[in-house]
DNA sequence: TCAACTCAGC
């Protein structure tokens, strides 16, 4: 009678082997695994292949963002129900394909709940909350999930009051909804209803702590969050990482690092972030440890460390890493792609600038008007006004960043007629000029002398384009007047402008002075800047000069004994050029450390009798007494500046431009002197300083010799 | 065992 039990053995096999089966293919699904997803399924036996193996299949190949294998796979199910049908509409969803998503529910033969949730939730994913609510109002039936995922949607759209009427509406509430709801106060900082709500709640689960301690965290009350932190019953990673940020993101950062120390596991949210932090915060080695030491790193990962370096000065180093990122298979994306170029353009890496625009174009992120602008700057940073050119043609509609940044850069590069021009186009194109338009004309003006242009277009400002002039604008302002030799005027300017002057207004002052040789005026900018800047020793420098050229050596010695009283930060000149995708750095002195000097040194020989041929007298006043942003300096042939200039001259191919960068802004003989190499050697020569670009070709220099 | 919801970062 009945079952034997061999026959009800095999049965419970066969039942057995049917669960794991569609559970195998989910599992596998689910961790993205899709090689071995199918493998279950095309090794499950026909008979044992259910409509659940099929849909667990199809989930399978949306989860591995497969959509066009997906539909192909439902195609050809011998049968369908809803699970299958609402598959397809999250699995759409899933994809941000919401469309499709529509399509498939509009021709479904029977939508339920879980039919219409989906589709609410696309909507509500995409941002198209108005039609999720269109939606959630039209559906039959709604359960406490499809409330969840409308509230959610409000939410989300920061539409707080909304939420809260729908949320006092809803007939049955669980903790999910309720933790929703909790994150909804904690977001619009009503901490005290959100802890009211999570205290009455009589069942929470670890989402429920963790919303709380996060809400406490984001809105500056760390130590509360830190006492629910040390009292919940179960913590995951979630929670530890949102407690870490607590700290990080309020500066308490040795608390930040004990913790991260407690974890038990060091999950890659919590690492991205410390390397992120920490970095930033000047720990750049520790942020290096912390990233050599994951087994896992993710795009956030590599992002986070190439920016540290890209910030805190280790521009090499973001290269490496940038390079390494793509040898272990992580795909270019976006953050670290603005990183590298910006290390391109610090370092006016032309070669590997070129390289990684190569990759923007195969991966077509160079389409994108923000790269693009980008691209721009670190083109014309590089000294190659051309491909910056090129690019920013090809853009038919620019917005005001690309147009900045063409501005910005024909004036950098001393080319006030074509920034100028460019100003216009953009002008008469539609698009509104902004504060770091005129910041970029302004300075186009003064750099090639258009004092009454200038003028006209800073009251044009205010005026016609209703752009409020900031003090950066004064400072052109003080720099147009002062170039132009009108130190007296651009005195007047400092005194009636409206805003205090800063450190910038008063070295454009100081550099007039110093062009203009008034030495009154200069003493009164240098005293301010001690005052504003006590730190910086290059306003001391800049009037030792002047007193060093007038012959009045003892103020020299005056301000020498000021420098050392104030152990001011005097930064060493470095000049850098790039051969064959190898930056080669420089310091003032004799340079030990290059393994070329030798031949360099040979070079500078025989510039240095050229030079004497042709006339050159070396400037004393930038050497004698120089209290020096170069210490190291034995003599004026060995400053950075033209050590890496007859690096050039040696490695770079006849024809093509020598790029040489300076940290400092060039010294005056080597100015004079590159001018003369340039002509003697028929080379043309591109010095970019601290400040602006040079050219130097046949003797002259794009500067005209106001810098 | 297949379909919808809440917590951390970029």
């Amino acid at each position: 009678m009945g079952y034997g039990y061999a026959s009800l053995r095999c049965c419970m096999i066969q039942v057995r082997s049917l669960c794991s089966s569609t559970s195998a293919i989910s599992r596998y699904g689910r961790s993205g695994d899709i090689d071995n997803a199918r493998k279950v399924f095309d090794e499950t036996p026909l008979p044992q292949r259910t409509i659940a193996s099929w849909n667990a299949m199809v989930a399978a190949y949306f989860q591995a963002h497969k959509p066009r294998d997906a539909l192909f796979l439902f195609d050809q199910m011998p049968q369908r129900n809803t699970v299958s049908w609402n598959g397809m509409v999250s699995g759409y969803v899933k994809n941000g394909m919401i469309a499709e998503a529509r399509k498939v529910f509009d021709v479904m033969p029977e939508r339920n709940v879980v039919s219409w949730t989906s589709m609410v939730r696309g909507y509500v994913q995409v941002g198209m909350v108005e039609e999720a609510e269109r939606l959630f109002w039209e559906m039959p039936d709604k359960n406490v999930v499809s409330w969840t995922v409308m509230i959610g949607g409000l939410l989300k759209e920061s539409r707080f009051e909304d939420a809260k009427k729908l949320f006092d509406m809803m007939p049955v509430k669980d903790v999910v909804a309720i933790t929703n709801m909790i994150g909804g106060f904690c977001q619009v900082g009503r901490l005290d209803e959100a802890r009211e709500l999570f205290d009455t709640l009589p069942m929470r689960n670890v989402f429920t702590w963790t919303t709380m301690i996060s809400g406490y965290a984001k809105n500056g009350r760390v130590d509360v969050a830190r006492k629910l932190f040390e009292v919940m019953p179960e913590k995951n990673e979630v929670s530890w990482t949102a407690m870490l940020m607590g700290y990080t993101q309020c500066g308490r950062m040795r608390e930040a690092f004990e913790l991260f120390d407690a974890m038990p596991v060091k999950w890659v949210v919590a690492c991205n972030e410390m390397i992120m932090k920490l970095g930033l915060d000047g720990e750049v080695n520790r942020a290096r440890m912390v990233f050599e030491g994951m087994k896992e790193k993710d795009e956030g990962t590599w992002n986070a460390m190439i920016k540290v370096c890209e910030r805190k000065g280790f521009e090499l180093e973001a290269l490496d890493l940038f390079a390494r990122m793509q040898r272990e298979g992580v795909a270019l994306n976006y953050p670290s792609l603005i990183s590298v170029l910006s290390v391109c353009a610090s370092l006016a890496s032309l070669d590997h600038g070129r390289q990684v625009h190569a990759q923007l174009v195969r991966s077509e992120f160079d389409q994108d008007l923000y790269v693009a602008s980008i691209l721009i700057t670190m083109y014309v940073k590089c000294g190659d006004l051309v491909r910056a050119k090129r690019i920013f043609n090809r853009f038919p509609f620019k917005d005001v960043v690309m147009w900045n940044a063409m501005i910005t850069g024909y004036s950098q590069h001393g080319l006030g007629e074509e920034a100028l021009i460019v100003f216009c186009d953009m002008c008469s194109s539609g698009v509104q000029p902004d504060v770091v338009t005129f910041i970029g004309v302004l300075s186009a003006c003064s750099y090639s002398g258009k004092v009454e242009e200038g003028f006209e277009i800073f009251e044009a400002m205010k005026c016609n384009y209703l752009v409020e002039p900031g003090i950066e604008h004064y400072a052109c302002m003080v720099d147009l007047l002062g170039r132009a030799g009108r130190v007296d005027e651009a005195m007047e300017l400092v005194e009636k402008m409206p805003m205090e002057p800063d450190a910038i207004v008063w070295g454009a002052l100081l550099g007039a002075c110093r062009m203009h040789l008034k030495l009154d005026l200069a003493e009164v900018a240098v005293e301010k800047l001690a005052k504003l800047e006590p730190q910086n020793a290059g306003p001391y420098v800049l009037l030792s000069h002047m007193y060093a050229s007038r012959g009045r050596w003892k103020d020299v010695e005056v301000l020498r004994k000021k420098i050392n009283a104030r152990s001011v930060i005097k930064f060493p000149g470095i000049s850098w050029i790039e051969v064959e995708k190898k930056v080669h750095m420089f310091t003032g002195g004799d340079n030990k450390g290059h393994p070329e000097l030798p031949i360099i040194a040979k070079m500078l020989e025989r510039l240095g009798g050229f030079l004497r041929e042709a006339g050159y007298c070396p400037d004393g006043s930038f050497v004698l007494h120089d209290v020096d942003e170069e210490e190291k300096t034995h003599s004026l042939g060995y400053h950075s500046e033209k050590l890496a200039v007859a690096y050039g001259l040696l490695k770079v191919p006849e024809g093509m431009p020598i790029r040489v960068m300076k940290n400092l802004r060039v010294c005056g003989d080597c100015h004079s002197a590159i001018k003369l190499i340039a002509k003697v050697t028929g080379r043309e020569i591109i010095l970019r300083d601290a400040n602006r670009f040079h050219h130097f070709k046949d003797g002259y220099c794009s500067c005209k010799d106001f810098w």
